[in-house]
DNA sequence: ACCTGAACACCGTTCAAGT
DNA sequence: ACCTGAACACCGTTCAAGT
């Protein structure tokens, strides 16, 4: 009887194969289960060969935020004015990252936030000066809007099942972090672009 | 011979002796530093005894995020109209925060940040109440407001060493978060507390 | 070139056993 | 009541050795 093996006929193992295994593994059980060793368990491999493939941890962690990215490239900015419009790459940038929170947890983890939102944050950008802002404005304003979507991040995907206070349920409870997210914006947006 | 100790002569191991000698060991070499078997070496103590006296490695993170909340708790608001109140509050939790980045981090990572910012964050809901706000304009005020703060924070307490993208290195070299921080602060402030 | 078993140096945690 | 040595089940990583 030949050997039919259990799960796919694999003949050689890739790189691409790997990363996006380990993104697999992270969508389905969170960035905790990412393990080099359960990784390879997954993939039906010895520990080591996960190393000869992708390096360390720490890259395999660099490219699975990478590929996640691109995957984020497409979102579109709305609207016609250019207040509406740098509105609208802000909360693309918030909202792709609140879509995915087990990447996006595994990218904040590992400080490496701007490499799995750097092209939402080029689009957003690109509207600010579309809107007339100089060099110095447009610094100015992306990072205060970046500020604002971070800390919105933050507090979204913050565990609400263990809230450190017990004041934090009575502030947090019953509130729409979505809409807090566009009012809180719109405040700094409507700041730094006039018209 | 009477034996007499290398370090102090021990007589008893206490919790709160634990609990500050696991902030210093935080305070001195940051987050990572400690683990239950370093902070047993460090009190010259077999690593079981550190679990008779706190349980847990979690129960000892929060009681050294509770021990460092209580040092941030006398710091005063300063101002005289509204505004200026709640914004001094709201900057009383930043400036907090980021001068004890170790901690900080910490909190951040256990998910425990209002277990160490919350006495500020309930000075600032005073202000907010002294300016006139209802409940539920202290809530969403009290929401925007923490948003920009945590955002602040996580910006700031990020390693600027490892940049993710290069991008990053340009956007924000030379920015006084500080500052950032404040006018931030003014544009959200401004819309929730009018005179 | 690609993959392995075995080991190293770490974790948090537990537990029977000592005083 | 307080503390210990030894173990368990995990990590990331390396390395000589196999094909």
């Amino acid at each position: 009887m030949v050997k039919t093996a259990t799960k796919l006929d694999r003949t050689k193992l890739d790189r691409t194969e790997v990363v996006s295994a380990a993104l697999d593994l992270v969508l389905r059980e969170g960035p905790g289960a990412l393990t080099m060793r359960r990784l390879a368990t997954d993939l039906d491999v010895g520990t080591p060969t996960i190393y000869w493939h992708v390096g360390s941890r720490d890259e395999l962690v660099a490219a699975v935020i990478r590929a996640q990215a691109e995957r984020f490239a497409e979102r579109s900015v709305e609207g016609t004015t250019a207040r509406d419009r740098v509105l609208s790459a802000a909360r693309n940038i918030y909202a792709a990252a609140a879509e995915e929170r087990a990447v996006t947890s595994l990218a904040h983890q590992t400080g490496t936030s701007s490499l799995l939102l750097g092209r939402l944050e080029d689009a957003l950008i690109a509207e600010l000066q579309a809107a007339g802002l100089n060099r110095a404005g447009v610094h100015d304003a992306l990072r205060s809007i970046l500020v604002v979507v971070t800390g919105a991040l933050v507090l979204t995907l913050r565990d609400p099942t263990k809230h450190a206070a017990d004041r934090d349920e009575l502030v947090w409870s019953g509130c729409d972090l979505d809409a807090l997210t566009t009012a809180t914006l719109r405040a700094v947006v409507d700041r730094h672009v006039h018209e």
